[in-house]
DNA sequence: CAGGATCCCCCGGGATACTG
DNA sequence: CAGTATCCCGGGGGATCCTG
């Protein structure tokens, strides 16, 4: 099994990025594929991806309306990484009222469709596994 | 990045995004996907999962040792949790010293499998993926 | 050896109020 | 409309000590 999961080479960079790097993103230089895990596990950003690869363009109110239960904070903190690691490109439009426009990067697009197999397979299995959760209750 | 309707036809990505992701993924909270990604977003999981499809089989203590930085609190909240849901199988010889051996089970395995080609597209990207947050970065 | 039980800290993330 | 700026709480998870 080729499953990289361990040390990996140091990018040089400058102090101010080593220091970035040792707070926000400390698992990156473990494990690249711990580091990816970390990025779509977080609360919210499978949602924007997925959301985001459906509709092909989407506005910040548009999301805030269709991603039942985000609070408005999260939907900002989560496209701002997103957009941090080139997954999504944010497009301002000088008008008035402003409109901003996000919509996955190709490597945003690529990084979807890597969910899709995981996707099929949490459908295949999530009656077992919870049946399985439901045994190991009704015996603790 | 502008999507023109006709002139240019639309990438192979984004169809199978939006053929797979049409209406049964409608809503999020009803998608189990979102239930996987939960179980092997903590901290551990991944890593327990993928030395144990690398091993076959393990003892606690080892995976204490190969497993860099666990504590040993989280270790075993992660392997009850893994096996509450039937990833692992956990197996007490009746010793002494006392031993207990690790494995995954078919469905842990092939859950191991789907994470393969993340793990594949997790080293094709990141280098991208570190230069963009260094952008970032240094852009202020 | 393989954990249980506790204590405690940090921070992800919700609620709310304000702005260009 | 599309965000910032604060405040605050719950729980994930580390450190430590104890046990069959």
């Amino acid at each position: 099994m080729e499953v990289t999961i361990g040390s990996k080479p140091q990018s040089e960079g400058s102090r101010k990025i080593k220091e970035h790097f040792s707070d926000k993103h400390a698992t990156i230089k473990h494990c690249p594929v711990t580091d990816i895990i970390a990025r779509i596990s977080d609360k919210w950003s499978m949602h924007v991806i997925i959301f985001l690869g459906k509709a092909g363009k989407m506005r910040f109110s548009e999301m805030k309306k269709e991603i039942e239960g985000i609070s408005q904070r999260m939907l900002t903190v989560t496209l701002r990484n997103l957009e941090e690691d080139g997954l999504i490109t944010r497009t301002v439009y000088a008008e008035v009222p402003p409109r901003v426009e996000y919509q996955l990067t190709s490597m945003g697009e690529s990084l979807l469709l890597q969910l899709i197999p995981l996707s099929e397979w949490a459908n295949r299995n999530m009656e077992q596994i919870l049946r399985s959760r439901e045994e190991h209750i009704l015996k603790g």
